[in-house]
DNA sequence: AGTAAAAAGTTGCAATTGCAACAAATGATA
DNA sequence: TATCATTTGTTGCAATTGCAACTTTTTACT
């Protein structure tokens, strides 16, 4: 995963922070951020730490909208509609975010110079490693069934770690929640499949027969 | 919805065209266009027309992953996995897509003149763009019943058309496929939500009253 | 205006799912 | 190592959903 500041010397970082009025804030855990955030222009990266991006509607239900850690961005120009009132962005564990005025992305100034240049093709690199994440989370929501949602996060696992032998990289229940189903319904669902052969599975350690 | 060409003279554009090896084709309607693509390292941006990107998995069920119009892009950079053997990247009509070559945006040699600037800036805002409509999909598909996913369609299109009484951009069934329901349950949904005098709804007119 | 195609709408029924309320296992911390 | 918290796993049951097989309405086209 790339960095926002990859191949920038810190010089020419400070030149960014300041073009950008960037800001780099320390959170500890638990912390709902979007007070700290000016809702309109600014996007966020996660320098170090873990964000649940949640949404409470009218009923008090709480949907996990999006998990974000280190180097990933986030903002009121991405999400837009969603990070409305009713969100919150919580900090997992102490948390450390960089924040930028996306305004001044087109700022006329220093657009010529190495170090933006080479910032903005790093946001770029960062903005479609999202779109693909986005992409692929879509792909799994989409099924119509728990099984269908969970054959096919193995499938896109299985490509990236290059084996039928995959690792979650996150809890039974994190995964219930980035599939967006009911866990004890989805522990169920693996326990068919377990019966059926399909799997082999022992909390995140997961064997696939297919 | 900002153009890729935005701002830039059809001179410049012209030259933008030879550094990405750009070429645009017409396709006639209801051809699948995956195989015209370099899979790897090109992008398309659609000039005219629309496109629906459908995977088929191995029981056949058809799942539209996405529904693009003018001035989306797409991708395997984007899409990654998602793009892969079992998809396919059909016209719904006549259609024009420009490739560009992703590889060249790091092209040393055109990098400090204005229209490159402003041809990665409006490439940037796209994508943002872009982002933002995945985002507020995946908040449509992580609800977990047809009624809260229609909901909060339904809310965020009022907030895009400022007004309780909305128009839905496409039909019935495209929505259905969109927030990924059986088409009938969803219609019943909305059926239930009328008697309950919570919408209006005559086919692409809805009228909110929550 | 006539016809074909697409979209909208209905309904019964079986399958899937969410929910609730647990118990057991694992992990973290003083 | 005792204790608390988190995660995992189980099950019954009611609610929701998908599917199939229709009819009716709307739209597109010659």
């Amino acid at each position: 995963m790339k960095n926002l500041f990859e191949n920038i010397s810190l010089k020419n970082k400070e030149k960014l922070f300041k073009i950008f009025r960037a800001s780099t804030v320390k959170f500890t855990k638990g912390l709902n951020i979007i007070d700290y955030m000016d809702r309109t222009n600014s996007i966020g990266i996660i320098d170090s730490g873990s964000i649940d991006i949640i949404q409470t509607d009218y009923d008090g239900n709480e949907t996990l909208i999006d998990e974000l850690i280190t180097n990933d961005i986030f903002g009121s120009t991405i999400y837009s509609i969603v990070l409305s009132d009713e969100c919150s962005i919580v900090t997992k564990e102490n948390t450390i975010v960089t924040f930028i005025d996306y305004r001044e992305i087109e700022n006329a100034e220093f657009i010529k110079s190495d170090f933006y240049i080479t910032f903005v093709q790093n946001l770029l690199t960062i903005i479609f490693e999202q779109m693909s994440l986005k992409n692929k989370r879509i792909d799994i929501l989409t099924k119509k069934t728990i099984r269908n949602k969970l054959l096919t996060y193995f499938k896109q696992l299985s490509k990236e770690q290059g084996s039928k032998s995959i690792t979650l990289p996150f809890s039974l229940s994190t995964l219930a929640r980035y599939i967006s189903v009911d866990r004890s319904a989805m522990i169920r669902e693996l326990k068919y499949l377990k019966e059926e052969g399909m799997i082999d599975q022992k909390t995140k350690k997961i064997r696939l027969y297919y």
